[in-house]
DNA sequence: TGTACATCAGTGAACGCGCGTTCACTGATGTAC
DNA sequence: TGTACATCAGTGAACGCGCGTTCACTGATGTAC
């Protein structure tokens, strides 16, 4: 055995799945998850390259299973901003401060998301899309309990939603690629990203006037 | 020789560059560049993979080649867009046609930036934003000179480019990925478009008023 | 026009390497009595 | 509590394969005279 500290057989196992998990994650941050080999990933996470088969039937189960370790933070960050969301302007002091501050704190989560979105492997990239609809219909459904936005078709809310959510892709993206000790990067990107919110929160308020 | 046509040296050999690119540009709308061996990609384009280092010095110079190339087809879509372009409503009108044309009728080439922009090899992914950066400023450019946007800031314009382009770059994606023979679809994306760009202008009317 | 030599795009063998996957195994943890 | 057996996470050797790159080569095209 490798590790023989004293626990049950079923922790061990679940600590050594979450070594591959990481190991993946971390890795796929220099390189794109598709471009990793098994054996970097097993030798990473200390494990011989056979021993990730007991957890994963192949590397895409694992970039399958980052997917949802993934959308668990950005679950996490919509709870958090819709915590008391009464107007827009609220939204957007709020969003922005939060979106930065989760980013940066889960970056490799979101550097995996906006990665493999677009390239990562058939089933991993599909898997994110569907998640990232998913995450816009959730706050589609936030969205429509406003006051102001109550009466709009929900194609319409659905749209405010897709808005939002591309553009802080797009910006978490950047807050991905910061460099650290940059707090004017940091500041940049919060200004860019509330002026844009305010830009498209003006064109709903005209949207149905 | 593989090939011994009547025609020049040069002309024989920028035939062979133009397939490596061809091969190259293909293979990766299945699997994404930097997942390409030098191997396949001299395989489809018919030589022998020795070959290709007559032509480029190694794949990622092949992917930097074939940024040019898509960049070229994105400009000839935006001197396309601009022919007359007077109010923000005929832009709006004609963008999403020609949206639409000019990324069907260049899958390959907008797939390419699409994917690569987030996911490629260190290199190409930086000259893709780099090309994209300069594509925000130029469209910034050409709406500088609607009568409308004249006096705003060159910080709103870019924004304003920004937000367009982004949004065109995430409606491409869609249009890349859409089976053939599916108007309805087409059609739905075109709608889709034309509506988030309507939102985005009412929000520029209000911007600065 | 004809000849002799230079150029150089494309060839094909060879190399060492990391890859995914198989398989029989080991030995600590778990369970039945 | 002690013993005998079962389970199963992790091991390590072995396999065949495609990879990038090197190298000396071939022979058609190009050039000098």
């Amino acid at each position: 055995m490798a590790v023989t500290s004293s626990s049950t057989r079923q922790e061990q196992k679940e600590r050594t799945r979450q070594a591959i998990l990481d190991a993946a994650l971390q890795l796929s941050g220099k390189v794109g998850f598709a471009q990793l080999s098994l054996r970097q990933v097993a030798r990473e996470a200390g494990i011989v390259p056979t021993a990730l088969y007991r957890h994963f039937g192949s590397l895409d189960d694992v970039g399958l299973a980052l997917v949802e370790e993934s959308f668990e933070t950005l679950r996490a960050m919509i709870r958090d901003a819709q915590r008391d969301p009464d107007t827009f302007a609220d939204i957007i002091e709020s969003s922005a401060e939060i979106l930065v501050r989760v980013v940066k704190a889960n970056r490799s989560h979101f550097g995996f998301v906006a990665r493999e979105r677009t390239s990562g492997s058939d089933p991993v990239r599909q898997a994110i899309q569907r998640e990232l609809e998913l995450f816009i219909s959730e706050l589609a459904l936030v969205l429509a309990r406003l006051p102001h936005i109550g009466t709009w078709s929900s194609e319409d809310v659905t749209m405010a939603s897709g808005l939002f959510i591309r553009n802080m892709v797009y910006r978490a993206e950047q807050v991905v690629q910061m460099p650290d000790g940059r707090p004017d990067l940091e500041e940049d990107i919060k200004r860019k990203a509330r002026r844009e919110m305010r830009l498209i929160v003006l064109g709903f308020e005209k949207w149905q006037s």
